[in-house]
DNA sequence: CCTATACGTACC
DNA sequence: GTACGTATAGGC
């Protein structure tokens, strides 16, 4: 017999193994094997068996467990995904598996269930009753005897997950996520393997858990970048989830306060029941003109104003920073509006370098003076303000009142969960922080939130700016009750994200954000993939690798255009087949990723543009 | 003429 | 990814 065997390696090739005689009969697809590779045994994971015999070739060291880590249905979903993200096979499957540990895995592996092919059923459910359709949908599939799979975008969310569903489901849930320690993801992997273990909750590094006869697939706020992996294989967990229903059978439950384009924009085709579980109430939103207002004051007067009067009812104030890592974009000191580019829409890029502004989406550069025809001469600011200026501000306003704050900084060590529980009980009446304090919501005595600038994500020099500000807001808005107000700072105040919000019309939104991106020919309605280059020529390797795509793979190619100092990025635009496209194009070139001039790497699908 | 470094290739 | 081969420059 020959073993197919792939490697944590970045190539497309599966490596062929003889099978020892006395292996003959213990090894199998999914496998964990050690191979003789470079003269040295590395581990591998079998995808296949030969009924075939090669004596040129070497033979396999010995199987590295005597089960299987993972069945064939989800050899096919990693090989799927890594075609449709141009990464290799073998890193999609090692990757998902927990990293080496001591110890083996348990002998005996149960009869395999029968897969049903075809996602049973697949439903996008939005609104405040969604959380209690998951505890449910996740009880009935245990109830039947079925697994479920509960993806969450981070530690802390999945571990909340854990808390709940081991209450409503009365059993304990495998815990599978980066900070848990190689020994116990194990652990959790073969009680699930071996049918053990039913239910397992963890990040997008637990999408390939070996769930038995899976009867449900959850992905928690879908529309969280950190679903997908920021590096190399660039694989979104929404995609395998979807990828293993549809293989291996049982629902999809994909929910979010405010879904992505994209799961919308399928709902909407009929590929899934779009589910609304409306709460009733929403909070008052109120939005602040900041056009005109004074640039060195962060909270304006009718905002102090209503700060002043929320703590006066005895009730909590809660100021929120979205500074979600900002481009360097230039601020008109008259309109307060960013320079957008007049086809893409996005806020343009300044570059130090040759003082000129760049558009990260079509590749646009042009001079940084003439900024704005309304304000003579060009003034670079950063956008927002840091925490600790807001708190400062806000210590300075409301003297007498226990004001805190809590972002990365503040909450380092043991601190952050002292902040929080001091906000929870009442003794911090003011609290300003980031997007990690927005987690405390929902919360009661909360009267007042306010974002002290939504500018902060709409100048996001990326074409879902619009969409990242609404799923921020939309959020926040649901999160407070309807006793209490939302307050939104902005120089955009009638941006159509901040108008839905203010309406509580979602569908108002999706429907003139899907126009804006079906006539900039965007995602959803095409696809993107961006090809990131570095090195000391990154500039001539981007253009000879732009040309490349755009004559012989025949795709719109946008830039290169400069990120920083020494990276350069390339856009491609295509359909359904941009992947495929993409490999034929690009795989000649494999393997000489170190090509004159630097290296590049492929983000299919990307979810955050640099 | 020999050793140091650079890039391209293949890994079973 | 990375060890290894071959091409290339620099050193004596």
């Amino acid at each position: 017999m020959i073993a197919r065997v792939v490697f944590d390696l970045p190539v497309e090739r599966a490596f062929s193994y003889r099978v020892p005689t006395a292996l003959a009969g213990r090894i199998g697809p999914g496998q964990r094997v050690l191979a003789p590779f470079r003269g040295r045994p590395r581990l591998g994971v079998v995808v296949g068996m030969e009924p075939a015999d090669d004596p040129a070739l070497a033979s396999l060291d010995r199987a590295r467990d005597p089960i299987a880590a993972l069945s064939p249905v989800l050899l096919e979903v990693a090989q799927a995904v890594a075609r449709e993200a141009c990464a290799a096979w073998g890193q999609v499957v090692l990757r998902s598996l927990p990293p080496e540990a001591r110890g083996g895995a348990p002998d005996g592996l149960p009869e395999a269930s029968r897969v049903s092919s075809g996602i049973a059923r697949a439903r996008l459910v939005v609104g405040r009753e969604r959380e209690r359709l998951i505890e449910e949908g996740a009880a009935e599939a245990l109830g039947a005897g079925r697994g479920v799979l509960v993806l969450a975008p981070e530690i802390e969310l999945a571990k909340a997950w854990v808390r709940r569903l081991r209450v409503r489901c009365g059993v304990e849930p495998v815990l599978l996520h980066g900070a848990v320690p190689p020994a116990r993801r194990w652990e959790g992997w073969w009680a699930l393997r071996q049918g053990r273990a039913r239910l397992a909750v963890g990040t997008r590094s637990a999408c390939l858990a070996p769930i038995p006869a899976p009867g449900l697939t959850v992905v928690v706020d879908e529309h969280d970048p950190a679903h997908k992996a920021p590096a190399a294989p660039r694989v979104h967990a929404r995609e395998v989830a979807r990828a293993r229903a549809a293989r291996e059978g049982g629902d999809l439950l994909l929910t979010s306060a405010a879904p992505s384009l994209e799961s919308w924009y399928r709902a909407r085709a009929g590929e899934a029941e779009l589910e609304e579980t409306k709460g009733d109430g929403w909070p008052t939103i109120e939005r602040v003109d900041l056009r005109g207002a004074p640039r060195d004051r962060c909270l304006a007067p009718p905002l102090r104003a209503a700060i002043a009067r929320t703590l006066g009812e005895g009730r909590q104030v809660l100021l929120l920073l979205n500074r979600l890592g900002f481009g360097a974009a230039l601020r008109c000191r008259e309109c307060g509006a960013v320079r957008r580019c007049p086809a893409c829409r996005i806020a343009l890029t300044y570059h130090l370098e040759g003082r000129r502004l760049h558009c990260h989406l079509c590749g646009l550069s042009t001079p940084a003076r003439s900024l704005c025809p309304r304000c003579r001469g060009r003034r670079l600011e950063g956008l927002g303000w840091g925490t600790e200026r807001v708190e400062a501000e806000a210590r300075e306003a409301f003297p007498g009142v226990a004001v805190a704050r809590l972002d990365g900084e503040s909450a380092r060590g043991r601190r952050g969960p002292a902040i929080r529980r001091a906000f929870q009980a009442g003794a911090i009446r003011l609290l300003v922080g980031t997007q990690m304090a927005a987690r405390l919501l929902p919360h009661p005595e909360v009267g007042l939130c306010a974002v002290v600038s939504a500018d902060a994500t709409l100048d996001l020099p990326d074409f879902r700016a619009g969409e990242r500000t609404f799923q921020l807001l939309w959020g926040l808005a649901e999160a407070l009750g309807p006793d209490a107000s939302l307050w939104i700072q902005s120089h955009y105040p009638e941006h159509y994200a901040l108008e839905a919000v203010a309406r509580r019309h979602a569908e108002a939104f999706y429907e003139t954000e899907l126009a804006f991106r079906e006539e900039l020919d965007l995602p959803p309605r095409r696809r993107l993939a961006r090809l990131l280059v570095r090195g000391p020529d990154g500039a001539g390797l981007a253009a000879s690798l732009g040309a490349r795509l755009r004559t012989d793979a025949g795709l719109a190619v946008y830039g290169p255009t400069p990120l920083g100092d020494r990276r350069w990025q390339l856009l491609a635009k295509g359909g359904a087949t941009l992947p495929d496209a993409l490999g034929a194009c690009l795989e000649p070139l494999r393997g000489r990723h170190r090509l004159v001039g630097g290296r590049w790497e492929l983000d299919v699908d990307p979810v955050e543009l640099g």
